[in-house]
DNA sequence: GGTATCGGATACGCATCGGTATCGAGGAGT
DNA sequence: ACTCCTCGATACCGATGCGTATCCGATACC
C-alpha cells in the first residue's frame, strides 16, 4: 500500500485552506476565484480540485476548520481566567477584536448560512457550541463571585457575543465610532449593579 | 425640448433600484448579475446601463437611496415617541427586526465599505447621520426623564445600534438563539438602575 | 532499477458576466 | 403628418470562472 507515510498531501490541503481563508476574506466567496486561491497557496487549480470536490466544498471545509479552531482558541483562552472582564477580554481577543479579515470571513459564513440551508445547519451547530462554551465560563464566574445580577449565563453570553459583533460592525468601517470604554461599562452595569 | 414632462424615466430608475435591492440582498453584489437585476425589474440590461453608468454606480445609487430612506424612516418613527423603550421599539422596527433581506443588504454595504475606501466614505457618512439622529432622541429622553444613569446619549446610542445588529446576527440564522426579553432587560439595566 | 500509482500541472470546454454598439419604437415638437 | 430624438431592446465581444480530461514528474514498492 502506498497510502500512508505521505505527509505531503495534508500540507497542500492546509496551505490551500489558509489561502482560501485570506482570499475569501479579502474578496468574498463569489468574488474569489479558485485560480486566485490556488495561486495564493502557491499551487494551481489542479491542486485545489484534487483536494476539494468543488468551490462549495472548499468553502464548507474552511468553515468547519475555522469553527473548530475558533472554539478551541476561545476554550483555551477562557480556561485560564476566572473573572468576567478577564474572560471577556479573552473572548474579545478571539471574537471581537476589530480584525477586518476575521470579521469579513465570519460574515461571509453568516451570509451563506442565511441564504443556504445546508450551510446554515453547520453554521448554527458550531455557533451553538461556541455559545455553550462561553456560557459555561460565564456560569462559573457567576457561581464563584457573589455578584448581584438578574442575568443567567445563557442570556449574558448572548449579550456579550452580540455586543462584540455589533461593536465591531460599527467600528471597523469607522474607527473612533465606538469609544473604548463602552464594552466594560456595559458589563459593569449588567453584573456589578449596586445592591 | 423633449426633456421634461416625461415621468417614465424616473419610474424605470426606481424599479431598477428596487429590483437591485432585492437581488443584491438575495445573491450578494458579486453573485448578482446586471441581467438578473434588469429581469427582476421587468427590463433588460439596456435599461440598466441607460440609467446607471456601471454596476458599481448602481450599487452606490442603491446605497445612497437606501440610506436616506432609512434615516427618514427612523426619523419619522422616533419623532412620535418620548420614552426610550418606545424609541427603541421604533428604531428596532427599522434597524433590528430580523429582516433577512435588509440585514443581508446592509452587510453587503458594510463589506464593500470595509474593502473599498470610496464606498467607505459614503457609508460612514450616512451611518454617522443615523447615529446622530438616534442620539438626539436618546438625549431628549435622558433630559426629559430623571433617570439615574451614567450613560451619555452618544455612547448609549452606539450600544443600542450595536446590540440590535449583533442580536440580529445571532438570531437570523438560528431563530430562538436570542430570547425576546434580552434587549429590554439590557436597556433596563443601563438606564433604570436603582438609585 | 524497473514499474505502477499518486497528485499536482496544463489545457480546454462551456457558461456567464460586464460593458458596448447598434437598432428601432414611440413620444415630442412643429 | 412629418421629423427628430430619447431610451430601452438586441446582439455581440472580450474576459473570466468553474469544472474536467489529460499529462507528467515524483514517489512508493518489489
Amino acid at each position: 500500500m502506498t497510502v500512508r507515510t505521505r505527509p505531503r498531501r495534508e500540507q497542500v490541503r492546509a496551505r490551500v485552506l489558509e489561502a482560501a481563508r485570506e482570499v475569501f476574506a479579502e474578496r468574498g466567496f463569489a468574488g474569489a476565484s479558485t485560480d486566485l486561491v490556488a495561486a495564493a497557496a502557491g499551487f494551481t487549480k489542479g491542486a485545489v480540485y484534487s483536494n476539494f470536490g468543488s468551490k462549495d466544498e472548499l468553502f464548507l471545509a474552511l468553515m468547519a476548520a475555522e469553527a473548530t479552531a475558533r472554539v478551541a482558541a476561545v476554550e483555551r483562552a477562557l480556561a485560564a481566567t476566572t473573572d468576567l472582564p478577564g474572560a471577556l477580554a479573552a473572548v474579545g481577543v478571539q471574537l471581537s477584536r476589530p480584525d477586518a479579515a476575521w470579521q469579513l470571513l465570519y460574515l461571509e459564513f453568516w451570509q451563506r448560512a442565511v441564504r443556504d440551508p445546508a450551510v446554515r445547519t453547520a453554521f448554527t451547530a458550531s455557533r451553538r457550541e461556541l455559545r455553550g462554551r462561553v456560557a459555561a465560563v460565564v456560569e462559573r464566574f457567576l457561581a464563584e463571585h457573589p455578584v448581584q445580577t438578574g442575568w443567567d449565563a445563557g442570556r449574558l453570553t448572548v449579550v456579550i457575543l452580540a455586543l462584540t459583533h455589533g461593536l465591531a460592525l460599527e467600528s471597523l468601517p469607522d474607527p473612533g465610532a465606538v469609544p473604548d470604554d463602552v464594552m466594560p461599562r456595559v458589563l459593569a452595569d449588567l453584573v456589578d449593579r449596586a445592591p
